[in-house]
DNA sequence: AGAATTAGCGAAAACGTTTTAGGGGAGAAG
DNA sequence: CTTCTCCCCTAAAACGTTTTCGCTAATTCT
C-alpha cells in the first residue's frame, strides 16, 4: 500500500504538506496541490483507515443494527430490502458497513459499547426490539443515528407511511363493495398502531361497520396463528367477505388454508395483505396488497444518515414518510351484496 | 475508552509490560500479569482496533462477498440464510463482518483492493459471479478465502450436498410411482451441474427414462420462465406425472398456474421444489423440496475461516459437504400408472 | 526603505498499540 | 569477588495519519 511518505519523497515536499493537499486545506498553493493529487491518483494511493481513525475517531463506516430474536431477520424481505438499499447506497457513498453484536473478542458488550469501540461514524437502526435498554442506550450514546419505522427522540426517523397504506387499501375493498372486513393486525408497535388507528379512521369516514370481533390480534409472519384465525372466521355466522392480513406471508398462508377449505378466491372470500414480497406477485391469482418501498426507505436513511455525519450542523432530524403503492391483483374481487 | 496507558499508570508498569500481559508473552512474571489483567478488566479496557490494525494489520474484520446483479441477493432466502449464520458464529467468535463492495471513498476499486484497504482478516464468499475476474482476484489476493457452494483453488469450501439431494428426490419420486418427470434446471454453475449430473446417474440407476426434451432450462427464481415451461409442458401429448423445479420460489410459482389451468396438484401432476424456504412449508399442501441446511453452512464456513485465520499452518484446506433434508408435503402424491 | 502582513510550507507531536533491543538485578558458577 | 545467566521489565521506535505551531520569503502598507 501506498502511503503518503513515498508521495511526499516524489513530489519532494513533506508528508503534512502531502496531507493538507489532500484534504483541501487552505495554505497549500493550488499547483502543489495539483502535483500532489495527481501523483496520489497516480499511484492509487488511499488513505489507511486505521491510521486515519487513530487520529481522527472517523471510520467511514455505519452499523447497521439488525436484530431479531427468531434470527430471521435477514429472511424478512422487507427488512433485508431496505438494508440491501442501505448497503448500496453508503457504499457509493464511500462508507461500509458493518452489522452492530453484543459480542467482541469473545466478551459480550453493549451495542453503543461496540459502536464506539469500532468507532462507527453513524448508525442505522433497520429492526430491533426498540423498547430494548441497550438500543436506547445506542440512540443516546451521541453517535449520529436514523430509524427505520420508528420514532426516537432526536434522531431522524424513515417511516414507511403506514396509514397512507392502510387508509389506500380500505378504500380500495371499500370501493369493490365490501363492507365485512376481518382485520388481522400484528403485535403492538409504532406500525401496527398507525396501521391500525388508519383502519379505523378510514373506515369510518367510510361509514364501514367495525364490530370488535373482526379485528383480531395475528403476530407478523406467524403462519400458524393466521390459518387458524382464517378457519375460525369462516366458521362464523356473519363471515367476513374480505381478509386483511397482517403481512403477504399470512396472507399466503391464509389464501391456501381457504382454497383447501374449498373455499373460492375472491369468489366466497377477499384475500388482502401487506408488504408486497415478490412471491405474492409471482404466482396467480397475484395477491393484493401494498408494496411497501423498501429500497427508498433503505436509500433516504442512508443519505439522512451520511449528511448527519457529515454536516451534523446543517442536517435538520426529521421524520420523513416515504409512501407505498397499491398492488391489486385477483385476490380481492368485488363484492356484490346479498 | 480507557487505554494502555491508563492501565499502565495505575499498575506501576509500563505500557509495554501492559501489552505483554494482555497478549500473553512469557517474559511477564504471572502475578503481574494477574494485576494487570484484573485492572483491565475491571476498567472495561479493549484494545483499540484502530491502533492495533495500523501495527498488525489484523481487524477482526472479515469481509463478505455478497453480490448478485439483480441486487436481490440479500433477498433470497438461502443465501441470507447462510449470511445470517455465517454473521451469528463470527460475532461470536469475536469477529465483525464488513460487505466488499466496488467503492470506497467514491472511488472504484476491486474487491481484493477493498479488502486490503479495510485489513480484512478474512472472506466468506457467499454469492457471487465466481468467474469474474475481480472474484478471482480475491482468492489470488493472499487474504484467507472460504466459499460457499464453489470450488476454487487451494481455498476451503463449503457445498451444499446437491447431488446427495438430488440424488434423495428423485429416489422419493420414484419411490411414489413416478416415471415422467420434467426437471426445470438452473443456469449452469457447479450447483447445477451437480444436480444435474445426480439427476441423470439416479434416472440411470432407477431405470427412468429421460427424454431430453424433459430437461429444460430455467434460471433460478425465475418465475416468468417457469410458469411458461409448465405451460407447455402440460400442453404435449405425454405430460410428466411430476415437475422438479430449479427452486421452491418457481415451484410455488408453477403449483398455482397449474392450479389456474385446472389441474389437481397432487392428483394430475406432483411439484417438487428444491432449497426448503418457509413459505413453501407454510401452507397447504406443503411443498416436497429439500430442505438445504443454510445454518450449519454458514457457520460451518466461518469457523472454518476463522481457524484458518488465527492457525493458518494447522487448518488443512478442504472442501466440506453439508447435506439437507427431503421435506416431504402434499405436492407430490402417488402415481398410478395406466 | 523599513515595518507589517500574508501565503506557503515543514517539523514535530499525537493517536494507541506492538515489538525489538537492551538493561538491572538476583542468583549461580567459577 | 568476579563473571555469567536468566528473569522480568522498560525505552523507544514504528505503524500512517492529522494538526498545531512556527518559520521563511514574498507582498503590501506606511
Amino acid at each position: 500500500m501506498v502511503s503518503m511518505k513515498e508521495i511526499a519523497a516524489i513530489c519532494h515536499v513533506s508528508v503534512a504538506t502531502v496531507s493538507k493537499a489532500l484534504n483541501n486545506h487552505t495554505d497549500i498553493s493550488p499547483e502543489t496541490r495539483r502535483i500532489i493529487r495527481e501523483k496520489a491518483d497516480e499511484l492509487g494511493y488511499f488513505p489507511n483507515p486505521a491510521a486515519r481513525a487513530l487520529k481522527t475517531h472517523s471510520t467511514y463506516n455505519i452499523g447497521v443494527l439488525f436484530y431479531d430474536e427468531a434470527h430471521s431477520g435477514l429472511t424478512h424481505e422487507y427488512f433485508s430490502g431496505v438494508l440491501e438499499a442501505v448497503k448500496g447506497t453508503a457504499q457509493m457513498r464511500g462508507y461500509d458497513i458493518t452489522f452492530i453484536s453484543h459480542f467482541v473478542g469473545g466478551k459480550r458488550m453493549t451495542y453503543a459499547q461496540h459502536a464506539t469501540y469500532r468507532n462507527l461514524d453513524g448508525i442505522v437502526i433497520v429492526c430491533a426490539i426498540f423498547e430494548d435498554p441497550e438500543v436506547i442506550g445506542v440512540v443516546r450514546s451521541g453517535i449520529p443515528v436514523v430509524s427505520i419505522d420508528h420514532t426516537f427522540n432526536n434522531c431522524s426517523c424513515i417511516m414507511s407511511d403506514n396509514v397512507k397504506g392502510m387508509r389506500d387499501l380500505v378504500e380500495l375493498i371499500h370501493s369493490r363493495g365490501h363492507s365485512q372486513i376481518a382485520f388481522l393486525h400484528g403485535l403492538p408497535s409504532t406500525v401496527t398502531d398507525a396501521r391500525l388507528a388508519s383502519f379505523y379512521k378510514t373506515c369510518a369516514e367510510l361509514k364501514i361497520q367495525v364490530p370488535e370481533d373482526c379485528i383480531l390480534e395475528c403476530p407478523y409472519h406467524d403462519t400458524e396463528r393466521a390459518n387458524q384465525l382464517t378457519r375460525e372466521l369462516m366458521l362464523r355466522r356473519s363471515k367476513p367477505t374480505c381478509i386483511l392480513y397482517p403481512d403477504d406471508i399470512t396472507a399466503i398462508s391464509g389464501l391456501n388454508i381457504l382454497r383447501e377449505l374449498q373455499y373460492s378466491v375472491p369468489r366466497d372470500v377477499s384475500v388482502v395483505g401487506y408488504d408486497g414480497i415478490a412471491i405474492g406477485q409471482a404466482f396467480e391469482p397475484r395477491l393484493t396488497t401494498l408494496r411497501q418501498d423498501a429500497e427508498t426507505m433503505g436509500s433516504v436513511a442512508a443519505n439522512k444518515l451520511i449528511d448527519q455525519i457529515e454536516h451534523p450542523k446543517s442536517t435538520i432530524k426529521e421524520i420523513i414518510t416515504v409512501g407505498g403503492n397499491v398492488l391489486e391483483g385477483a385476490t380481492l374481487g368485488v363484492h356484490v351484496p346479498g
